[in-house]
DNA sequence: GTCTATAGATCGATAGAC
DNA sequence: GTCTATCGATCTATAGAC
């Protein structure tokens, strides 16, 4: 699958960063940590990544937003069906965050002073998220006003899971809440589709 | 009110403390950015505050701890009226955490590793929020099991509401959600109490 | 393109004048 | 008890050898 041409190791990196933003946050992630996480030395991080941490947390983003593009919010815009969308939605994402061990790096950032400088690309992934997934709610049967009510319900729900999840050291309260969202969801399009 | 005894005025500078961990973040609060929320130079937050950083987070984390021990918890632990308890429960949450705007201090803590040496205290404050609320389901007359659940869900939503707020930017998202959530609580109750 | 060495700034924390 | 001055450590970022 390896071209010969371009596409240097920056692609690479990328997932040993998210890791480490994730785990110490954008401040508390240090260069020494990045480096140590990714196995690269400063030089090859700034060789990469010429404007420092900013740019590796932009990077990052736009990286994890293309994961979130191409596994949960096209499926949900181009939906056939919505029962189906919506249980894969909460799979892939029960999945994705590890029951809640894993932190939301974008929701994360939006928490202090430090995430200022993304917010714009904050804002927007959970904009698209929620009318991606109230678009899905909508081809169901739902009406426009309650789906886009609980889609927010939902995707606020999850990062709420996220939080409680972490601080009680517990999956299991994520798995919980996680699955009475979808049960909701599923209710409001099976109860008008 | 003020006494002539004791009580120095460690006391009276939790609040801007809360405020700027709140703000930047335990990592990201430093001494200076201390020093000019509470107006206190960084020698006398270290007479206060002799183990620096970490007891000025001890200490803030102690009082806002009694602040929902005695609005919150109690109340909701020795309730006569629970649908009243839970109405007022959410005027206060919500009063408290600015319709989102505000984060929530204990929460944030628990996201990254920055946090572990609070573990405990952030652990227990979610088990006691999460017990007084079930425990006031119940005797609302709503099944055990389904006030655990319940309870869970809704101190987990409140979390949600406050990283999307603050995500989006809009206040409305958190008044919606929080709605909802106390909908479904009193909902439960009614149906069986 | 990788590393080590290091600059310059800022960090948490301390010392000491008042 | 308050401040200013300053310590050593650590931070981000750069320079330069290989």
């Amino acid at each position: 699958m390896s071209s010969k041409r371009a596409l240097t190791d920056r692609e690479s990196a990328l997932p040993a960063l998210a890791e480490a933003f994730r785990e110490h946050g954008f401040e508390g992630a240090t260069l020494a940590a990045l480096s140590k996480a990714t196995g690269l030395g400063k030089g090859s991080l700034y060789n990469f990544f010429p404007g420092g941490k900013e740019e590796m947390m932009e990077a990052v983003l736009e990286n994890v937003d293309g994961w979130f593009v191409n596994t949960i919010f096209l499926p949900l815009e181009h939906v056939v069906d919505p029962a189906a969308a919506i249980t894969a939605m909460f799979d892939d994402v029960t999945a994705y965050f590890r029951s809640g061990r894993r932190v939301c790096i974008v929701g994360s950032l939006g928490l202090n002073s430090a995430g200022e400088a993304f917010s714009v690309r904050v804002k927007e992934y959970f904009v698209r998220w929620i009318s991606a997934l109230a678009h899905c709610l909508e081809v169901g049967g739902a009406p426009p006003a309650l789906a886009l009510d609980l889609s927010e319900e939902a995707v606020s729900g999850i990062q709420g899971a996220i939080v409680l999840a972490r601080a009680l050291g517990d999956d299991t309260s994520f798995q919980r809440i996680v699955r009475r969202l979808q049960s909701t969801l599923l209710d409001a399009i099976s109860r008008s589709g």
